[in-house]
DNA sequence: TACATTAATCGTAATATTGCGATATATTAA
DNA sequence: TTAATATATCGCAATATTACGATTAATGTA
């Protein structure tokens, strides 16, 4: 089918599944690699630094946005991209609950 | 196209890439955190406690295997499949960068 | 050996993602 | 107003992902 059974999970699993799914691409983890060497950032100063188009880019800006990883407003012509912090405790949370000394990996 | 440009991106940025790929699916986050539940684990047990069939989550569990998430030994007529902690740091390191303080939030 | 149990794999269908050219939209400058 | 610049969106084609039933493979048990 293809299709996710969304229904089914609860709003923490999916929440975490869609913001580390935004993650789960190279250029949207190149343009927030990117964005975090600056401290401004616009759209057009990150095609010259990627192999995609305009309209590509324009695309995983769009979906980092929907998934809360960065911030953006229209300033004149352009428009500023920033890191949104906000998310980042849930998933570091998350992982350091796999990373906990308390379950005895019993595989080799 | 639908294909990623794969070798224009770095060996960290592809990896990166394709483990939070991994976490990006509703029903791997809950195996994983069933996981992380247990000790030990076997895949059955996943199959009464998620809405999925049983050739799915084994689909699952092996994306989850290949990205270094899990490991699993066969044990008899069972696989045990615990958790592997080996990559988190990366992602945590990666997750924190983003969230440094060095970084000016410029949007609103 | 034959049977039951359990997990992996195959084949298929449906949906999602990715990328780009073309176009639309919006702002600034002349 | 017109032209230039910059980003977003549309529409399409190609590839990837997801899910499941059916089958296969492997082990343990009667």
């Amino acid at each position: 089918m293809g299709l996710t059974k969304t229904d089914t999970y609860s709003s923490q699993t999916l929440e975490l599944a869609t913001i580390f799914k935004a993650l789960g691409h190279p250029a949207r983890i190149a343009i927030l690699e990117f964005i975090a060497k600056q401290t401004t950032c616009i759209c057009g100063d990150i095609v010259t630094e990627l192999p995609l188009s305009q309209a590509s880019i324009s695309r995983h800006l769009s979906e980092l946005k929907a998934a809360g990883l960065i911030k953006g407003t229209i300033t004149g012509t352009s428009v500023c991209y920033c890191l949104n912090p906000e998310n980042m405790p849930l998933l570091v949370r998350f992982l350091n609950q796999l990373n906990s000394p308390t379950h005895q990996t019993c595989c080799s």
